[in-house]
DNA sequence: AATAGTTTTGCAAATGTTTTCATAAATCGT
DNA sequence: ACGATTTATGAAAACATTTGCAAAACTATT
């Protein structure tokens, strides 16, 4: 068909028209004569024409792309949420440009500042904890933003998420209810991840409540793994007297534990209890369920999606944090 | 600091040169004086000035993204896939412009076109099976393309993939060599789905060539979900005579089985043995662990990620078929 | 001090669009 | 058939950058 790609003047000689005309048939086609449209219309499949955003985008008009910046992409948490969020704004006409950093500061603004080049009409980052340069480069920019996953009215940007300390304390609360004594608790890397951090504060708040104290060696921790998790957990049911419930700080640690434990021939719950965080699929099938505090992923992805496109169409919009409500959900593990 | 967003004529201005000299202190620095480009540096860091690829986009230089098409992100197979594609091609500067179809032709042409739109430098998509618009538009602008996850030699276009056929078969096959003689199968909708067609295709063949039957109740579908796998096989077993295995289609469906197994009573892989295939994360770790056929996830998406970018870098580079070699994983459920 | 060679810089055109303004054509009421 | 609207189109400036070319500023050589 055509050996060089077609650009808005080729195809304005090929439907006859003047370029200012084909480029009002794609912004307003009211403005343009039914005839002409077709005989545009024509012309664009004719000459093979695709639109050209990068053009456009340099006279100040939106990119129409979203910057969506995640630790780690293949992590059953944060895949729900960036197809929700994915989804979402896409019915707004925006495409993501994606950015993970494997929790790594400097890189997360590195990324940060390359989605910026891209001229991405909004920024939206996992966790309310950010370097310095990342909250300066963003409000140096005044670049719509939004926080998800972890919520904080006092956060310093627009966040959409949930209250991981009430998560911690919900779940912490109720296994206490049972009248459990003896806890022990398992978390990932604390260091640079708020979500967690939040989590076991809550966690250590309901303990201290109720008067509980936590040894130093039962509370445990293990990378973000199942294989890590059960074999950390095997060790230690291995080499300590073992309590009475595990609190696990995500619902893939509390898989692992499950599975040490009747690894080594322990029985859940009636030998030792596991709790989990985060109500992911497939917690509702596994043996035994867990029991949980569900975080609605999806609601998060579709309500930070929803926030985000406000704070791009809506000029001035003011910061907001709103709290997706986390519910406990009793299975069979405690 | 600066009320309008800084241009590259506001470095310019800052730093006492013309625009031209702050382009090439970025694209060619080695071409301007050692105290030329200190004041600038200095001058950038003073005005807030970030580089706008849109603006550079348009001189026909690369514009640095690559669209990546999925049918869904929020499904351990591709998000390991997506994240490790990620990795590579950032290594070479590039960034992901993320779209997904959810298995819908029609979104996928038209997502595919949004994602042209935006000039990426090449496009990677799941599977070998595509609308014939999609492979002409592709084909019309002779844009840089991958097709991951599956393997065909005779592919239209490059792809890096498994033999996902072989795959069907390799395990197929094993059972068989285990001398069992009453088959099952639980395969996802096959429909518009590349990748589990070839696998039914490939166990097809193993038990037609071994002689075995495979009556139209004993091939079980549902979809891509534990909990539906799980109440699918609950209901076969229940009211149908209980087969020696069950091959499915993935270890989802396959972890799905299991439990389905485990709740009637049933004891995985003395009285039901149960294979899978993928060898997703968790596999090796669940009770029983899973006998399935390894899919290098990680190693297609780093492969698939080195051929987008010598697509991209390398004109007229020829079309290429890569295979990722997939291994049986013998395991306790078979 | 003049010349030749090299390095560094600026000018201006080019890139593919949008958009303001002006003009031309069509429609309408009379 | 006339002016007054309304509708449809085009010309050209604007957007933020790159780049070929040529001028200017140095260096080295004699």
């Amino acid at each position: 068909m055509k050996n060089k790609k077609a650009d808005i003047i080729t195809v304005a000689n090929a439907a006859g028209v003047s370029p200012a005309t084909v480029s009002r048939f794609f912004n307003r086609p009211e403005l343009v004569n039914a005839a002409t449209k077709k005989r545009i219309d024509l012309a664009v499949k004719e000459v093979g024409y695709i639109r050209n955003r990068a053009a456009q985008t340099i006279h100040g008009i939106r990119s129409g792309t979203i910057g969506l910046l995640v630790p780690t992409i293949d992590n059953t948490i944060f895949a729900e949420v960036i197809q929700a969020f994915s989804d979402r704004v896409g019915e707004s006409g925006f495409t993501i440009l994606l950015g993970t950093h494997n929790y790594d500061e400097k890189r997360e603004y590195a990324v940060l500042r390359k989605l910026m080049e891209h001229r991405v009409d909004g920024i939206a980052l996992v966790g309310l904890d950010h370097s310095a340069e990342v909250f300066n480069l963003i409000e140096s920019q005044n670049m719509p933003t939004v926080l998800l996953w972890n919520y904080d009215p006092a956060a310093r940007l627009s966040c959409v998420g949930v209250d991981n300390e009430a998560a911690g304390r919900t779940i912490a609360d109720y296994a206490i209810a049972q009248g459990h004594q003896r806890f022990a608790t398992l978390f990932p890397p604390l260091c640079g991840n708020d979500r967690a951090t939040s989590r076991a504060k809550g966690v250590r708040a309901a303990l201290d409540a109720a008067g509980i104290a936590l040894d130093q060696a039962d509370q445990l921790e293990t990378r973000y793994s199942l294989s890590d998790a059960k074999s950390a957990v095997q060790h230690f049911l291995e080499t300590r007297d073992r309590p009475d419930v595990i609190i696990c700080g995500n619902d893939v640690l509390a898989l692992g534990a499950i599975y040490a434990a009747q690894s080594v021939g322990l029985r859940v719950p009636q030998d030792l209890r596991v709790t989990g965080i985060g109500d992911f699929k497939g917690s509702k099938d596994v043996e035994p369920t867990i029991t949980t505090v569900r975080i609605p992923a999806q609601s998060i992805g579709q309500t930070g999606g929803d926030a985000m496109v406000a704070a791009i169409t809506t000029p001035d919009i003011p910061r907001e944090s709103l709290c997706c409500p986390c519910t406990l959900v009793v299975r069979a593990s405690c």
